[in-house]
DNA sequence: AAATTTGTTAAATTTTTATTTAACGTTTTG
DNA sequence: CAAAACGTTAAATAAAAATTTAACAAATTT
């Protein structure tokens, strides 16, 4: 078996995981070309360009550009510099936590501040309609427990915002430690 | 202002809330579409059912089915039963928290399953690879790194999994406690 | 049993998203 | 300064996803 048979059997084998990585980033809401690409760029050490990446995935440049996008709106993968080549140059960040930490906070924190906002608009609104003299009681009644609701539900966005904080500080790595594993 | 009136101005004041839903609920993998049947669904105490879906959000009934079946699929909303009514009936769950760790769980388990046999299959054939008496020594090296890659890609895996027994258990609440809210 | 209601499936349509080819502007090289 | 390299934008195409209309099957009512 040459070298070059030897590169292709150590691809195949990484295929699994690339392909695996592939299929679940659509977690992370990227498709699964764009999964395929950063579970090609995670196996390797070097940086790749966009050429690179468009032979190693038989598509084209564009298309490259815009995968390249997304992976670096989500902190996937960032720009970097080779000495002596005029090519924008990417890696793969590698550490699996801080990508899911990353992501994972971003999307809470969006969800918190988009809901609480919308949540305050309403209350006002129901506390304006509940002040008014000739309510009707069943209005009143249905106003009331959608107030009942949205109480609850703040008490459940103001625990997201806590949550992604402990995530972001590392708290989170009291209570769930990051695992020893032993080889076999 | 007539009863109906009022019935507009409340059910106007709670569309903030139904939007916001709507829009952030692609965190949850699902479209806008069936993001708003589950914000309409959220503020009734009552059951509904698909005709009542079709006429309150103007789609066809076929779309209510296709999106009831993706509520039900990750436990948003579930059916019930009226005595005196031949339909179906469905009604949402209103706890966050139980619907974010149902979800996330789910999502976090699945990716380790997936990942974890992708990365033992690949570890095998690395090691069939490295195990080869002629192996070219550029390819053992990153055959080497490859493995060094995984062996900390494991450790998030179970990490991960770990991750989801808790929120699951509940123990992420003595972590990050529920608060209490103060109304104003 | 015929007619109606109800939910779903199938086929057709529309809309959205992804991808490619072509063109452009900028930078670098000779 | 002409030619080539590079990345991106724009327009065109292809592929995928959502939605609707039409048809169907099962259950229920008359």
């Amino acid at each position: 078996m040459d070298k070059k048979e030897q590169l292709e059997a150590l691809e195949k084998a990484r295929n699994n995981v690339v392909r695996s990585i592939a299929e679940t980033m659509d977690l992370y809401g990227v498709t699964p070309s764009v999964g395929k690409l950063y579970g090609t760029m995670y196996f390797r050490n070097k940086s790749m360009s966009l050429d690179e990446m468009k032979d190693e995935l038989g598509m084209s440049k564009p298309s490259m550009s815009t995968a390249v996008k997304s992976l670096q709106e989500i902190d996937m993968i960032k720009k970097t510099w080779l000495k002596g080549s005029r090519r924008d140059q990417f890696v793969s960040e590698k550490d699996f936590f801080k990508l899911f930490i990353q992501y994972f906070c971003k999307m809470w924190e969006r969800e918190v501040k988009i809901n609480l906002n919308a949540i305050e608009d309403t209350r006002t609104e129901i506390h304006t309609l509940l002040s008014q003299a000739d309510l009707d009681e069943e209005v009143r009644e249905e106003a009331e427990y959608s107030l009942t609701l949205l109480k609850e539900s703040k008490k459940y966005y103001y625990w997201l915002s806590d949550l992604a904080a402990n995530f972001r500080s590392g708290q989170i790595f009291d209570l769930v430690p990051i695992p020893e594993i032993e080889e076999e």
